[in-house]
DNA sequence: CCGCAACTGAATGTATCCAAAACATTGCGC
DNA sequence: GCGCAATGTTTTGGATACATTCAGTTGCGG
């Protein structure tokens, strides 16, 4: 499932510590603590069952991984993304999307092609009946069977990375002005086009194009958000 | 200097916990300890004048970089990079040059085009004098100036990351053969030339295509080392 | 003489404890 | 009555102590 940035060998039974982190991530990007407030150890202390050591060498991690700040002496506390820190984030997702595409076409096998075109079915009649959740999950796994493909353990466990914290916005449900749903269903499709077709290069250019409108329309949004 | 990878705001005075980190990681980049063995808790508690707590927070934080693996009940070590860990690394890395050149000639001022500019002269002086050294410092010093020119802190801190990890390999004194070093010029002559012109498209290209290169110099280097 | 098993020693992983710093409340002075 | 300061309480950060686990060594049996 979830591994460190740079995991990649290890079959070793999840460690206590490497659990917890796991756990306060999801905790955290499932919205459970609202950004900017004071994290108090003591109550995540007991909502865990973990003595205070182990639950402070998480949140260091945490802080490395940038999802929470740690303010000396104060406790730590759940980033708040300004719209450029969204942006700079989007940027380099969709540096890994670019590579993510160029070598998934060389490494790809056919029943993973096929996954993924059933995937993109899947997603596009949820997209015609408006089942918003339904759609982005899909969406998501689509994007993550494509990094997935390149064969990159390195660039999958980034990937993942980011996009943890990306997805705390809960931007998803909220993206439907403008049709860039209908925008992102056409590009989807091109995507899987050329994924068939194996080629790489033009692979690489779509998802790395496709995740910069995503991160305009995402950035739209937060704006209209801020001053409404 | 050195952040955690989304490390954004933040100007208070470097927390112990993070000075150690960096003190750490940096003893481990520079080679003071060697891949695969034992790190030894007590021997590093000592050298930096701190407990064990402190120590088992920064080791589990350089874990999660991915710089050493913690094995269940057997501590520490310093992580041994395969043919395929760079591989995948440099695939990464490459893929953060690839927006770096993009978003850096949008952004870059002209006073940061002539910076480069003079830091490629220097570097093409040392390549005639086959001034090793100062070659690569230079080459490294250029290519962090352009992802910095991107204006991505995110991209920088995560940039910084996975080069930390590639640099413990030292291999660049023996890039020598088979005239890399002389291609690696000619490329860098295009890349100052695109950024020269502000073509991003044509500079990520360009920047990925070379880091590409360097991966397959690098890998056929240690191909050679491995079996001699 | 070799191999397996059990025991011992060392080192990790976790929890509790103590000190220091920050925040809040209360009391005193103006 | 209001403001400032000092003290007390809460919380974080660091150290130490205890339990658990792993590896190495030694002894016994085949």
């Amino acid at each position: 499932m979830r591994a460190s940035v740079l995991r990649l060998v290890e079959n070793e039974p999840a460690s206590l510590h490497e659990d917890l982190v796991n756990q306060l991530r999801d905790f955290i990007v499932e919205d459970h603590l609202a950004p900017g407030i004071r994290v108090p150890e003591r109550e995540l202390c007991e909502r865990f069952n973990v003595s205070r050591t182990p639950l402070r060498e998480a949140l260091k991690v945490l802080a490395a991984e940038g999802l929470i700040e740690l303010l000396p002496n104060r406790g730590a506390r759940v980033r708040q993304f300004s719209e450029a820190d969204i942006r700079n984030l989007f940027e380099v997702i969709s540096g890994l999307d670019f590579v993510a595409g160029r070598f998934a076409c060389s490494r790809i096998t056919d029943e993973a092609i096929a996954e993924i075109e059933k995937m993109h079915l899947e997603m596009y009649a949820h997209y015609l009946r408006h089942e918003l959740a339904d759609y982005f999950r899909l969406n998501q796994r689509i994007h993550q069977a494509i990094v997935d493909a390149a064969g990159n353990p390195v660039l999958s466990a980034n990937y993942a990375n980011l996009n943890s914290v990306v997805r705390r916005l809960r931007y998803s449900a909220n993206l439907v002005g403008r049709d860039r749903l209908g925008d992102a269903m056409r590009e989807h499709e091109q995507i899987v086009d050329a994924l068939r077709r194996k080629a790489g290069d033009e692979l690489g250019m779509l998802m790395f194009e496709h995740m910069q409108r995503k991160c305009d329309a995402v950035c739209e949004y937060l704006r209209g958000q801020a001053n409404p």
